[in-house]
DNA sequence: TATGAATGAGTATTCATTCAT
DNA sequence: GATGAATGAATACTCATTCAT
């Protein structure tokens, strides 16, 4: 990948994380890279092709992101693990976080399943601990996981520190 | 307020809510009301003055679907009612819901506040029932919620009436 | 029609049927009308709904023009009014043919039939006259007038005169 | 002349023949021609380059259509041969007939002098079989052959065939 | 109040062309 | 000879907004 092209995509992503897609124009971000306009499209086709490109990273780095948690074998650990994931993301990534969570609201990008496998987890740990109702102790944990991560990539993860410990505690892990 | 005045609300609320404010032409909502493109501008001044006569209303109604779970002075009723809340939005009033949640992403507009008052109340139950950390608890009900709210609003309430029922055996209420 | 429709009209006739369709830029249009670009778009819808607004007007003369010999009822006069059309086109219109007679290369604008009521008329007009193969006698003769045309529109009618005599002559009329 | 540059010759003709020199642009000529853009330049300096470079070989087959009738000594067979000749064009090179035709709008590249030879030739011959105005005769019938070309290049030769029989029988030839 | 003509700045995208390799 | 990255100007078209009526 040349480094123009990789100039593009990052400032492509730091605008379309903060501002939303709609709201940036190609013209920005070529500015933002440094670069001419054209060269935007003729490595992207077009602007939704920047932005599935830069998809496809997020992708990766979720994948990474829940490698961890997803290759636990305590059911205790995958539990502490989930809850301590919103807190582990270095916040030099924030921007892909952003991206992801302001596509759900558009439905051609939003993708319901990216979580499934966290979830099956979840599951998993739940009823091996003997809990009654594994699966939807599993959708229940996801959707507080995945409020916390809304508030910190909004607010920055200070405030949210003392939210971690409770639930540490609640959960018993 | 003229029935012209009226239709272009309707016709924007609806567009923005489900296209996004951006996304959503001041051409397009006049065609959607019938109404000439001027008569938007004549009204609400400008694009933002539109949306923000919009977001007053939608104020408006959280405030009235959020009154009855306020002034509930029984503890186990008043967590009731909140789990009941996201379930007992009217569908035709989706779009509302649909805008605030769509602009929780646009700092611009984003209020945390608007649910403060629910949280204290939600705090304050669950002091009355002996909770240990009532205003974690508080928070940790309401960001459920949130994420049930944002299911519901994408997807449709049925896939999310089992949920209901598993929340309400698990606050014991 | 609004007065700036009407200078875009004959703005793009001029540059249409001197540059051609695609040679000319909407911008090139807008400039040359005196009228913001914009309002081309507003008027037309697009470039394409351009073009066709004119042509629609192209069309309308070429029936103003073909008129004449269509009602006419004596077979000679028929040829001869034939022979003198293109001599009878007046030079201020001659933008309209000249797009005209650019566009037959572009198959979507190139309309074949728009000729036949003419060519029926000159094939009874020889029927009348008792040539031996009236049908393709008249198609000789429209390709003659055609090409006559397309040489006074290049180079003005001067040149063409003494060829107009020539006709009259061979055929008689 | 190497492999490419002749593919890059192909390409253009074909596509600046059904499409326009203006409405085909030098990437669609690269991928057709299998070749990256820059060669294009490298080969022929610009656009109007490549297109100059096609209308010399156009000019090249053009005299190699017309020498058998140029050159033929007997008038009656010269009117013959020009008829025939828009019928006698192989269908394979119908591209470089057909951008022919279509330049001729395009002031820069009309050259009206090219068909000269033929016409003075068709003179002699009707000058030879004591027509009363010869020259008026050649341009009448150079003015016919044009017409069926540009018929036959855009609709195919089936529909004149019979016109062919009918102007050799007319001429007497 | 309401319209519809009009605008100027902006949008995504394409184009012919250059240049280092 | 050939490529592919890169550009700057242009292109068709859209947008929010103004204004005379």
């Amino acid at each position: 990948m040349t480094d123009k092209k990789e100039k593009i995509l990052s400032a492509a992503l730091e605008l379309f994380a903060n501002d939303g897609y709609n709201a940036t124009s190609t013209s920005r971000i070529a500015k933002e890279a440094g670069v001419s306009e054209g060269l935007i499209f003729r490595h992207f086709g077009n602007k939704k092709g920047l932005l599935q490109a830069i998809m496809e990273d997020v992708e990766a780095r979720i994948g990474q992101l829940l490698a961890p948690v997803i290759f636990e074998e305590e059911p205790k650990k995958v539990i502490r693990k989930i809850i301590e994931l919103p807190f582990s993301i270095n916040p030099s990534e924030y921007d892909y976080w952003r991206l992801q969570f302001k596509l759900k609201w558009e439905q051609e990008y939003n993708n319901p399943n990216k979580m499934k496998p966290l979830i099956d987890k979840l599951a998993w740990a739940f009823a091996e601990l003997g809990y009654e109702e594994p699966e939807k102790e599993a959708v229940l944990l996801n959707q507080v996981i995945d409020s916390i991560s809304t508030e910190i990539l909004r607010d920055g993860k200070a405030l949210q520190e003392a939210f971690k410990a409770f639930l540490l505690k609640k959960y018993e892990v």
